[in-house]
DNA sequence: GCGCCCATGTAACTAGTTACATGATTCA
DNA sequence: TGAATCATGTAACTAGTTACATGGGCGC
């Protein structure tokens, strides 16, 4: 099987937000689905094109007096199509590599210090991103934004999974340390 | 910053354990830092001939009649070294691609059914490599075959790592089925 | 005047995956 | 006799990252 260009599906998903131009799209891709996925400029606006020559979106420029040119795609029914068709696809795991832990599994050979200096900031990472969460989740409660988009439950869905995994991010960076630690020789 | 070649430093890492093959490491990889690290052949092998080519690893050929000649490399003064440079650096931490969040970001234009299933796989692949794991540990503690590892104590850290993060999941799963099954419009 | 935000993109590189290619031995 | 394991590798492709390139507007 070969693979699958995620960065289509990525894209033409976003547009089903409302239409927007590359430069939305990397906003997104920065912000609150950041902790789930991530696209580049290199890969946004030469995909934006490829999807406009075979017509699963549409652009439209739109000109503001004193603002650069922006090129607003929408998405078309054969765009919704396909889309459709890979969302029902199972969805793919994908092959971890966790610098931390390679690190950590040769750590034997530096201090245990420097060790500890890792997984502290790891655990420092765990607690921002709550952090960050919280405020998106008050955020969004409290505006009522949630209008936004078309599936408010799902967004929590994935904010979810982010809390949890980080959570066990944080309490297992706990535990480490106190191994690390604790089991000094 | 260019990006560092991490396959280099796993690959020298692996023969910190003691010399070995290019398809023994590929057997590691495949085992029990599955749930890490992985590296296929076709990085494998070109990669040790370049270190070899570097003097950061040193080659010997192993003849055992009615087998396959092995290459089996060894870790040189200089390999270790430059591997204990990068151990010290600070870890770096992998931009996430979850296609399973991704389709279930946009998962209000497909069947709920059909997203209950994905979710459902997912759980189920979790408690499979929690299983995995379990086993892991009985053999490690009833076979004492920690003493094949330098440091058994970093190994179990990165298999209580593992067992963090499947749990979470694993939770987050039967939580996210309780809400698309009881959301139903 | 400096730096940030808006807004677009390309070029060059590095990494990663899959398919291809070969062939002996061992075990059921 | 067929599958699995041992054992090596290359070729072709796809994806992903970083650096480069440009330029106006706005606020401090």
């Amino acid at each position: 099987m070969p693979k699958i260009n995620r960065t289509k599906y990525a894209i033409l998903g976003l547009l089903l937000l409302g239409p927007m131009s590359g430069y939305d799209m990397k906003k997104r891709f920065t912000g609150s689905i950041s902790h789930f996925w991530n696209e580049n400029y290199s890969g946004i606006y030469p995909m934006l094109r490829r999807l406009q020559k075979v017509g699963l979106v549409k652009k439209n420029e739109e000109r503001t007096a004193g603002k650069p040119v922006r090129h607003v795609y929408t998405i078309t029914e054969e765009g919704r199509k396909q889309l459709y068709e890979w969302l029902l696809l199972p969805a793919e795991r994908p092959t971890l590599r966790i610098e931390l832990l390679l690190k950590l599994f040769f750590g034997h050979i530096v201090p245990e210090e420097n060790l500890i200096e890792k997984v502290e900031a790891e655990k420092r990472f765990c607690d921002q991103t709550l952090e960050t969460f919280k405020g998106i989740e008050e955020h969004l409660s409290s505006t009522g934004s949630h209008k936004e988009l078309p599936g408010a439950k799902f967004w929590l869905i994935t904010l979810s999974y982010g809390k949890h995994y980080y959570d066990a991010v944080r309490s297992w960076c706990e535990e480490t340390v106190d191994i690390l630690r604790g089991g000094k020789k």
